[in-house]
DNA sequence: CAATATTGGACAGTGCCGGTACCCAATGTC
DNA sequence: GACATTGGGTACCGGCACTGTCCAATATTG
């Protein structure tokens, strides 16, 4: 164990944690002290580390992630569901919020489950737009649904066709993994844009991007 | 401050707790024990709920969010990268994740601080996909830059310039509240695109959208 | 073969973080 | 004047992701 340890660079009781915490198979006991760990350990090691650190997924739902990752699969659509179940933030948004939701997905012509996670949380998110008084929001949210059709194909279309297991990890691991990646690239590109707009032409000293 | 608390929807416990933070301006006192409170205090009491809640900033990140929309504008270019130095996540991504990411966005012409933790997220976000063992990430991430551009020109537009204020808040709250509404979107597209590659022409009962 | 080190496992403890409960003197209300 | 309420301070709570400690069984070594 303590090799495992060394191998995916992890302390050994975090380690004793994740198995503890079913996070992590336990290995093949080649006696009453002692037990053999292979090289899918050490990845899942990996894995794990990826969707609580970087994806900040709770241990809670990185064990439901990587339950759907090892159960059978039914179907990629199946897959993307019970993904969405297992890893997101249990929103609880109130019904009115919902239909607001069910709304906008409907009027988009989207096919989505009803019992989606993602319904309430996006009923949720505009709740809170307008809580905080954002204004222009009908049209910003126009904007971000037509962008958001383009990553949802772009997903889709980079799910892997190998094998299905190869589809679920991708699926479980892309959506959970991809959403920082995006979330920065957003803010990169939001300062790009306003350096365009707002200091391109005229560049103000002192203002332009720090050494 | 019950009736602010009442107004708000607040346990009065909490907006101590909000007071102590510093993330809710003191009212002016009328006496020892008496305080008066505006409607400026029910609207900034909602604005920590939402980033606090649908946001999930931590107290700290959001009193420094709110730092910056009550601090002066000096340029919404400016504020957009202090806003993200506030509200980020403190990701500390290796050198190499870090020269990476400069890469990436220097090889897309965008203009971007050293010294944004949004360059550190991207490295810390790629790294994690690599150790996921995620295929075809180069041409995924292409296309996510792609969007990202989108999405920063979308931002970047909706700013509103009837006043340095509104501004101000608008970059502020959309940076964080626009992301939930995004995360949710993507998820939902998803959904909405698997179901057109994978069960739109031949509809196998029991794997539609659920009731 | 005996002395020592290491292992896996169980369990309690730690540190942080949002939030809550309690207490108090000063004040408002009846 | 009796009594409730207020703001403010402090202590405390529960959840979470670990981490430290202990222990008996086993591996390793002289």
């Amino acid at each position: 164990m303590s090799e495992l340890a060394r191998r995916a660079g992890v302390p050994v009781g975090t380690v004793k944690y994740y198995l503890r915490e079913g996070l992590l198979p336990a290995g093949t006991p080649t006696s009453a002290t002692q037990a053999q760990y292979g090289e899918e350990h050490v990845e899942r090691l990996a894995l794990i580390r990826v969707l609580v650190g970087t994806g900040s997924l709770s241990v809670a739902a990185a064990r439901a992630a990587l339950q759907v990752i090892d159960g059978p699969a039914p179907s990629i659509h199946e897959v993307i569901g019970t993904a969405h179940q297992a890893i997101g933030p249990q929103v609880t948004a109130e019904p009115e919020a919902l239909e607001r939701a069910r709304e906008l997905v409907d009027g988009q012509g989207w096919r989505v489950a009803c019992d989606s996670p993602a319904l309430a949380q996006l009923g949720a998110a505009l709740e809170a737009c307008d809580r905080a008084g954002l204004p222009g929001m009908e049209h910003l949210v126009e904007s971000y649904v037509a962008v958001a059709e383009q990553l949802g194909a772009i997903d889709v279309a980079a799910v892997p066709t190998t094998s299905p297991a190869d589809a679920v990890r991708f699926v479980v691991a892309g959506t959970v993994l991809l959403e920082p990646l995006l979330l920065a690239l957003r803010r990169l590109a939001q300062q790009d844009a306003s350096f365009r707009r707002f200091e391109g032409p005229a560049v103000t000293p002192g203002s332009r991007p720090r050494p």
